[in-house]
DNA sequence: AAACCGGGGGG
DNA sequence: CCCCCAGGTTT
């Protein structure tokens, strides 16, 4: 038997209705919908990145730059140091912009369509606020949806390329009021009772209608494409401590921790092993490897270490208090070499 | 379409 | 160790 769209999304509201997690960023269902700067805030952060990991800095975020205005006029270096630790920082460089426009403009934009303009935001997260913030129908597709549709639907195409068919299932089944509350119904099923490592169909709410539960081994889903190895880089890091300073250098452009401050190091990237000169020509200290583990790299990063009066010429470098490290804003690559280093005095 | 972009938690 | 996660942008 094939239940209706309209019986499998009833079946999901209620079912939130009843089990909905309790977030910092969300309201009970029901209620009056959250506001657009706790939305887009949480949406972002939350973009391939778990919720435990989002609530400390969420929090933070919230406690210092309690609206879209405060983190418009927040310096960029400010946010991306706050950002430290969280990953994807391309994320943080687009949220500083985002603000900037949503300020100029005197407030969120309310459709999908001008929310998918503006940085940052994509299919999803653009969905995902025109549902949850502004009450509008949306059809919202993340990675807990794309598993449940999966499920639902028994899709053999393997991800990524079943992303259509996909969307076209949710939009089949999503209601054309409380489309936010729907999607977070999907999104807590999928975290909660249909995850990728279990099905609970015993308390799932839509078990009658999952085709995959009837075809008895839901795990089979969603099919996924074959992943790729990932290499080994190898880089150099380097510690220059003087007079209770280090030297820190904010890394240009887009590519790895673009924006971040960080150890001086040799040109490592996801593409090749470093192969720069240190700055400077001294007798290095070798204090030892770290390895850290990208989306598409590992890296073993060999740090060395020289203290003593020196100078440096470099444009986007500075001299940081040692008393003061935790303030840099490391991204954790880095906070890992300094642990190291820290360990051996 | 595929590559690039972090980090942490869980099995 | 591998897999996964409230994805977006660039090539």
């Amino acid at each position: 038997m094939t239940a209706s769209p309209e019986h499998i999304s009833a079946q999901l509201l209620a079912w939130y209705g009843k089990h909905a997690r309790q977030l910092p960023w969300r309201v009970q269902p029901g209620q009056p919908a959250p506001d657009p700067y706790s939305v887009w805030l949480s949406e972002v952060m939350l973009q391939q990145t778990t919720v435990a990991a989002v609530k400390p800095y969420f929090a933070k975020f919230i406690e210092r730059w309690p609206d879209v205005y405060a983190l418009a006029a927040a310096p960029e270096e400010d946010v991306m140091a706050a950002w430290a630790g969280l990953g994807y920082y391309s994320r943080a460089r687009n949220l500083v912009k985002c603000a900037s426009e949503v300020a100029a403009m005197g407030g969120f934009p309310e459709t999908e369509d001008e929310l998918r303009k503006l940085p940052g935001l994509g299919a999803y997260t653009a969905a995902a606020i025109a549902a949850i913030a502004f009450g509008q129908r949306a059809v919202v597709v993340d990675a807990n949806v794309e598993r449940v549709i999966s499920r639902l639907f028994t899709i053999s195409e393997p991800l990524p390329g079943s992303r259509k068919i996909i969307r076209v299932r949710a939009d089949q089944i999503t209601p054309e009021k409380q489309s936010g509350d729907f999607a977070q119904a999907v999104m807590d099923l999928g975290s909660s009772i249909c995850t990728s490592r279990d099905a609970k169909c015993l308390l799932c709410p839509v078990a009658e209608a999952c085709q995959a539960r009837q075809g008895g081994d839901p795990l089979t889903y969603p099919v996924k494409a074959p992943k790729k190895d990932k290499p080994i880089r190898r880089g150099t890091a380097y510690w220059i401590e003087s007079d209770g300073h280090i030297w820190l250098e904010t890394r240009q452009g887009t590519g790895m921790l673009g924006g971040m401050r960080g150890l001086p190091d040799d040109g490592w990237s996801a593409a090749e092993d470093g192969k720069m000169p240190p700055p400077i020509s001294v007798n290095w200290a070798e204090a030892g490897v770290i390895r850290h583990t990208f989306t598409h790299a590992h890296l073993e990063l060999s740090v060395r270490v020289y203290r003593g009066a020196t100078a440096i010429q470099s444009e986007f470098g500075q001299w940081w208090p040692l008393d003061r490290l935790d303030d840099a804003g490391l991204p954790t690559l880095f906070a890992k070499a300094v642990r190291l280093v820290l360990a051996q005095k």
